[in-house]
DNA sequence: CCCACATTCTCAATCATTGAGAAGACGGTG
DNA sequence: CACCGTCTTCTCAATGATTGAGAATGTGGG
């Protein structure tokens, strides 16, 4: 049954490189017996792959499949260049996220080595209402879906992490009247994130493109040049797609 | 069955974004039925995702699970801030590849705007016979590969692509003495590439780092600040992984 | 309004899937 | 070297999900 494989594959959470067949049927909820039959199967496509030791990780055929068609491929591939030469510009952590169920979802990120920490990575997902990138998407989304989150439990990072309904009202509210969302300190007290958004042709936002600083950082000076840069993908994504290869 | 899941999947080629089911079903050979129905479930669990008017992608649920626990992700993030690096100064497509059966597969790739054309795209893929990082991968191949794809068809993209056998065994000898790969027209007439080995912990070659220039470039003069920049990767896989996220 | 095409639904025969338990492989330990 | 615990794969009969032809429904264009 189909969603079996989709149980196994999903057992990979973050950080998970490679886990063990019993691992995974633990994870999954699987009879081992299943769990093995069908990671074997797997295998034999590619779609997992099998270390020395009988670890199993995704396979190279699995992700080739889904990374050339991968549903952001547009947004990624005309956001990237400008990514970098504000990366470049700011020398501080960019990442570009959309929102996905009450979540955002990381698509791209490029790091600053020696820049402030940060949680997040290609992939990684955090709440709509503790990040920079999350309460900006949110404060242009259908009011529905802003309720929903308003109205849910709203899980504290600090001390400053927005935690009630009201506070993430007023929030929104400024967001939208400002155009942007400056976040000090909401997912680890050090750190601050400007969030801008990014339009698809028909003016719709469709991510959140976001610069992370230590709180000492000028932040709000970034303002500026993020704006543009989140003009400038805006506007590349309006072009044809790219044609196509091999 | 597994099979149909996968058929379905693979379906999607370098630059389908969106398949209509019918389509889907002619190309993975199953009944129109069946891929409705399993369409359907993959939908369900957000492994692909239906538009408005009916055309199936991936799901982002299937590109998370895949980006998060993707098996060349210690490499990629060891890549990526030395490939920035290198493309700032170099100014030229910088990308990054692996060996995947008779071919070279992109995993990473940098594009310069204005630069010249190029044909790879990542999760993207090229004969290892005829492009740089291709030849450079399979130089330090085992035997046994390297006389299969010896004795293979050698496809031609140009005429000045390597198409005998005894071309391609000079050329592995030369790339092997050099420790590098330079392929001036290989894929494009006016297109050079240079690429350069990346190594694991127990000294291996795991990828290709590769510039890819117009020919009048001075790609010579690249080997150096990319050799440098491979080790910088090299150095950078050695440690060990970062620590996990939300 | 009608036609062509795409998609989904229906349903009975089929055949792959399931999972308990056994057997085998592996690795560490006394 | 033998023992033991753990992980993985195998066996096999009962089960029930999957399949696909064809009908029905939905959709868009002329």
């Amino acid at each position: 049954m189909l969603s079996r494989v989709v149980r196994i594959v999903e057992a990979f959470g973050p950080g998970d490189t490679a886990l063990s067949v019993t691992e995974i049927a633990r994870r999954s909820g699987l009879h081992v017996a299943t769990a093995s039959r069908i990671v074997e199967e797997l295998t034999n496509f590619g779609w997992l792959q099998r270390h020395e030791d009988r670890q199993v990780r995704i396979g190279v055929k699995m992700w080739e499949a889904v990374s050339r068609a991968s549903p952001t491929l547009r947004l990624r591939e005309a956001a990237m260049p400008v990514m970098e030469d504000l990366h470049t510009i700011v020398g501080q952590h960019i990442q570009l996220g959309v929102m996905e169920g009450d979540d955002v979802l990381f698509v791209e990120r490029l790091t600053a080595p020696r820049a402030v920490i940060n949680y997040t990575r290609v992939a990684g997902r955090l709440p709509l209402h503790a990040s920079s990138s999350g309460l900006l998407l949110l404060a242009y989304a259908p009011s529905d879906h802003q309720e929903r989150i308003i109205s849910g439990p709203l899980e504290a990072f600090t001390e400053r992490t927005i935690r009630t309904p009201s506070q993430l009202r007023s929030a929104l509210a400024e967001v939208r009247l400002q155009g942007h969302a400056l976040l000090a300190g909401h997912i680890h007290a050090d750190v601050t994130g400007v969030a801008v958004p990014i339009r698809d042709p028909g003016d719709r936002v469709v991510a959140a493109l976001a610069v992370i600083a230590p709180n000492d950082d000028v932040a709000r000076s970034r303002v500026a040049v993020l704006l543009a840069a989140s003009k400038a993908i805006s506007r590349a994504m309006t072009y044809p797609a790219s044609p196509p290869f091999k």
